[in-house]
DNA sequence: CCCAACCTTGCCGTTTACGTGAGAGTTGGG
DNA sequence: CCCAACTCTCACGTAAACGGCAAGGTTGGG
């Protein structure tokens, strides 16, 4: 056990502006993905402001991720992420509950959920390279005949 | 040079909406990308009819690849594919101009496009990828946490 | 020639993913 | 306590990417 014990470092709350900036996303998006269920901030100040912490601003990171690298929809990717979230924080519930088998379930669940985003990306990655051998290979026709004419076309330019 | 030479089979024109079902598209949504610059129809019947060739639908294939697999804008798109239209159809063009300077500005131009398609390509790959081993990282904890509880779990169970 | 099935060009409607105020309340330094 | 800056919750506006319908023209088999 190290002196800071617990859940790695969970001091800062820092307000919707800030975490927005640091994932470069708008407050007004982090808002909208909280209404489709994509995140809940860690807590509310008593004039009600969102309060995030570093787990949300790593959860908002991998929502972008998802949105602008891997191009999926908020719908399929509040899908992937489901009520994660409640599992995430559900450290807390993960703790709470003695019971082991509970415990075992949220685990499992939780890597089935890992292993089905990884299968995603990983199904993506296999048609993007798919694509990528298509046009290599179209590359290589047009660079052929680029050679062609570099090796014949000389002749008729002297 | 085989028996066949020529632009390997620019024989049938098909109707959009068997052009469209081909590729899994709506008529709707070609006749969209035309108007957006994606593409045009190899020709047009005497009643106007837009009317496609293989080219056509192959470059329909890539243009739906491109947007669900790669999840590209069709702005985005349109700026890979540019006029390359013209160009592929300016195989016409390309066989028009004498200039052999003129034909290799074309194909060099060309080769431009698909080394940049590609680059766009294997960037995605690249993040996606990354994701995928962040995802796996996650999982391994999961995994981890999963095999200390079985190990001292079952002693509780008991 | 006739008709069902398909196509054309508008044009308005819809969903997604936010942008942009409006009006009111909150925070925090001076 | 005051005020600038920030935030809240509606609520309406918008660009992208089509869906769907209307009114009319085209195709092609019988």
């Amino acid at each position: 056990m190290t002196t800071k014990e617990g859940p790695v470092a969970a001091g800062r709350l820092i307000r919707i502006q800030e975490a927005a900036a640091e994932v470069r996303l708008t407050p007004r998006s982090v808002r909208y993905y909280e209404e489709l269920g994509l995140l809940k901030p860690a807590a509310r100040s008593d004039g009600d402001y969102r309060l995030y912490d570093d787990t949300d601003v790593e959860r908002l990171r991998f929502i972008k991720a998802l949105r602008d690298d891997a191009g999926f929809s908020l719908a399929e990717i509040a899908q992937m992420l489901e009520d994660e979230a409640a599992r995430e924080r559900g450290h807390a519930e993960y703790h709470a509950t003695t019971d082991p088998v509970e415990r075992m379930r949220i685990l499992h669940d939780r890597l089935a959920r890992f292993d089905h985003q990884i299968e995603m990306l990983r199904t993506k990655i296999e048609r993007l390279q798919a694509m990528v051998d298509e046009t290599e290979g179209r590359r290589t026709g047009t660079a052929a005949r680029i050679n062609e004419l570099e090796s014949s076309g000389p002749e008729s330019a002297r």
